[in-house]
DNA sequence: CACCGCGTGGCAGCAAATGGCCACCCGGGG
DNA sequence: CCCCGGGTGGCCATTTGCTGCCACGCGGTG
């Protein structure tokens, strides 16, 4: 059985009983942590998922180095491993949500339209095992959090992930000064920290650096 | 038994003989063509595949929407079509070219080092077992190479990937045009196109949009 | 031949971005 | 209190990017 729903309202209205509960397995692939759940819910689950994990649920979250970027998700993620869950960080920008419980049942999210995202959650076997399989590969080609953290990329406050969005709009540097409610200097001094932080020497290339390490979203 | 070698050189030594001769099945994912084959090769193959799927071989060709912006690649995918194998684009960028032969042999590309790529071959039936259940997940995920065409997307000829390729090099736009050999008019010219062509308001926009379809490599 | 369309290049003017310099405010220590 | 350091913002000079305008050359067409 498939569905395909709106807007995170309806998804969990319709969809969140079979997701409450996982026994054995839980999967979790996504750009981030805000992408997914709003903070509210993520900073009660954490004592759950330790309670889960005891009782023999194995729980693997994949995410892109999105979610290393802002010290909040940074902090939350090193939480998420100590409760129990595996934690690794993918190369690509994950950029459809998936999650994946017990091989049962499974939610997959779109693209963003008008505000709301469009979410497919389906019981279908052929399609989970399919999804589940290429989650296996991804999984493999990703390194885990404590390696990634070994190395070290750039670290990107929400301050600066603002104005990567900025930029993402094509704002001018004016208008979104405005909007941010800064002058135009500072501004630019983000942008330029920005740059140097993405090792870009012009926006163009800082676009691209922006869009591989999936913050231009 | 897993060996790792540098340039197309030595690859085609030493693992040339292991998917010179599929039968029963070969698969191909890469960004574009150029990248992996030369096209002296291409085009002399053609009758060849032909011949080998009346005897039953199937072939599938994964590709990013890169392998579709210029008109050569463009009519080559076709032909391939028209041998008889599979073609379908995938969403993603696809960097790391993958070839897979009867399920028996499977070459990984690495990033470019120096100007020469690394290369892992591999006859081990896990390491090929599971990049294959990814590429069946990706091969679902992709659209048939006809779907493609019907909708239509940026027409990059060579000169405006050339373009993309100084941007993404961080150069000036006056060191850009020396370079290529055109004037900083016509650069300018140029670079307007391809914002026109990837919709940007920005360059940063930009270079965000040419990551998205692989352009920026 | 004249005429046209098209790509190119030079020039000029404007808009945007970049970065140096200095002044200011603020929260700690001496 | 003064002094210091860091973040901010204004001002300004320079560079870089953007584009309209016009001219030139080239190939095709009437």
């Amino acid at each position: 059985m498939t569905i395909t729903v709106h807007g995170e309202k309806e998804l969990a209205a319709r969809t969140g009983h079979l997701f409450a509960k996982p026994e054995r397995e839980f999967l979790c692939a996504a750009a981030d942590l805000n992408t997914w759940s709003r903070r509210e819910a993520r900073v009660t689950a954490i004592g759950d998922i330790a309670h889960r994990v005891q009782q023999g649920l194995t729980i693997r979250k994949l995410y892109s180095s999105a979610a290393l970027t802002d010290e909040e998700q940074r902090l939350h993620l090193l939480d998420l491993r100590s409760a129990g869950a595996q934690v690794r960080i993918a190369a690509t920008a994950l950029p459809h949500e998936t999650i994946i419980s017990d091989r049962k049942a499974m939610i997959l999210a779109g693209r963003t339209i008008r505000g709301e995202r469009e979410f497919t959650a389906t019981t279908s076997t052929i399609l989970i095992e399919g999804v589940h399989a290429m989650f296996e590969a991804a999984w493999e080609g990703a390194i885990t959090l404590t390696d990634y953290l070994a190395q070290d990329l750039p670290h990107i406050d929400a301050d600066g992930k603002a104005v990567l969005q900025m930029l993402t709009t094509g704002l001018t540097d004016e208008a979104a000064a405005r909007r941010m409610g800064v002058s135009l200097r500072t501004y630019r001094r983000r942008v330029a920290e920005m740059m140097r932080l993405l090792e870009a020497e012009s926006r163009f290339q800082a676009g691209v650096r922006a869009g591989e390490l999936g913050l231009a979203g």
